[in-house]
DNA sequence: TAATATGTTTAGGTCATCCTAAATCCAGAT
DNA sequence: ATCTGGATTTAGGATGACCTAAACATATTA
């Protein structure tokens, strides 16, 4: 079995999780998905793709989009692992606010070695998911995403378990712990405007519970999963 | 007061990093020395000096060596703070041994947060040196280098107190190790073999204490304190 | 069916960091 | 005082990762 003989540099390795997130959703990761998420221009991710192909790491059609070969498939979960690990172990043994995790994570996962992660990994007795509530792969690159719905999607009445929580800006982020939206809450959709409007909900908390308002934006980076009437 | 405006890559603080140990040492950092020591071709060192010294993070007297400027010097600091840091959490905390913490080091100290190496400090309650017995520069720059004289320079007799050890080579250091010359051993000199023949010296350790020889080019690398006769 | 909008690729550059080979400088030995 | 070997710098390149502007493909809509 081939671990991964080579290493891969930061840049590559942030295509390649990028490109498993966008195919993780739906398609075939286009060319401008790419470049939204990763904030550069279309034309230098054209340039990074036909590399990426040519080291067999992804499969490219024209027009069509990207998908992660075995290989890359494999290293994108690698750098998964590191980042969610790394989250994990910064709030957990280091105190690092639920909001900052992901921006340190995102520069320390290009630079730790496997031996260091797994140093981390056992020091927090070998964690299953990250502060948000994303799933960690395992060692040898597995991991089961489990399919859940947005808060967006969901109709009211339901009672909800946050299973999930969108990590890249810390600022929605603080504003969700405000909320008492984290993963583990308990919440039940108490009404949803039209138009999109903003959905209102309730929120089970330390405190007994309370009302809260979200508009849509927000609450599709809030996942969660249905716990029946 | 300017704390540090903008970052400096990974490679110019290595520059920094490496130019203040040698100057440390001895005179300004000539351009071979500083090629060697990163093992890069000294042409590639020319450029890079043009370019610290337009930032003015060093002065570069051509043929005659480099000096880190104020900036420079403070900028390496930072540097030498985040290494030692690291150095120290991974074996207190992470017990990684002894000959693995500086590569891992290396490598985090670019893209470690000030946050990060902050609470880590903390973690340990600021430590003043790291494993292999350097001092820690404060969070506002500063460090007392003591002045040590390695052990190839000490003549017979004396007791010493181990101070410091260079961390670079891996391998030198496990050898050390099971030597029992770590920071903190006391050993004496028992004899110096003519031509830079090995040295001979009683090293106490817990098992009461043994007697070891190491070549000069070893004990070069091990800095002592003298305790007196 | 053709026009248009949108998304993608190509062409041509920039910048940082390294390289080798060739020219140049300096200091110690003759 | 000059020669010469080792150190240093310059010249000219390569690579990775980005950029803008312009050309091109596709899909939708008039």
């Amino acid at each position: 079995m081939f671990t991964h003989a080579f290493a891969l540099s930061g840049p590559v390795e942030d295509y390649l999780k990028t490109i498993y997130e966008l195919e993780r959703v739906g398609d075939p990761a286009s060319t401008n998905d790419i470049a939204v998420r990763l904030a550069i221009s279309p034309a230098s991710v054209s340039g990074m793709v036909r590399r990426l192909a040519d080291q067999g790491l992804i499969t490219h059609e024209p027009y069509r989009g990207v998908r992660l070969t075995g290989a890359g498939r494999q290293a994108a979960l690698r750098t998964l692992r590191r980042h969610r690990i790394l989250e994990c172990y910064l709030t957990e043994v280091l105190g690092y606010p639920w909001d900052r995790v992901h921006a340190e994570a995102e520069r320390l996962e290009h630079a730790a070695s496997e031996e260091l992660i797994e140093r981390m990994a056992a020091a927090l007795g070998d964690p299953v998911q990250d502060p948000h509530g994303a799933p960690i792969p395992t060692r040898d690159g597995k991991v089961e995403e489990a399919t859940l719905r947005s808060l967006a999607e969901v109709a009211p009445g339901e009672r909800l378990r946050v299973r999930r929580v969108e990590d890249e800006e810390a600022e929605r982020l603080r504003y969700l712990a405000e909320l008492g939206i984290r993963p583990g809450a308990l919440v039940r959709i108490l009404d949803k405007a039209p138009f999109e409007g903003p959905i209102t909900l309730w929120v089970d908390d330390a405190a007994g519970g309370a009302t809260r308002a979200v508009g849509v934006g927000l609450a599709r980076q809030v996942f969660v999963e249905l716990l029946g009437d």
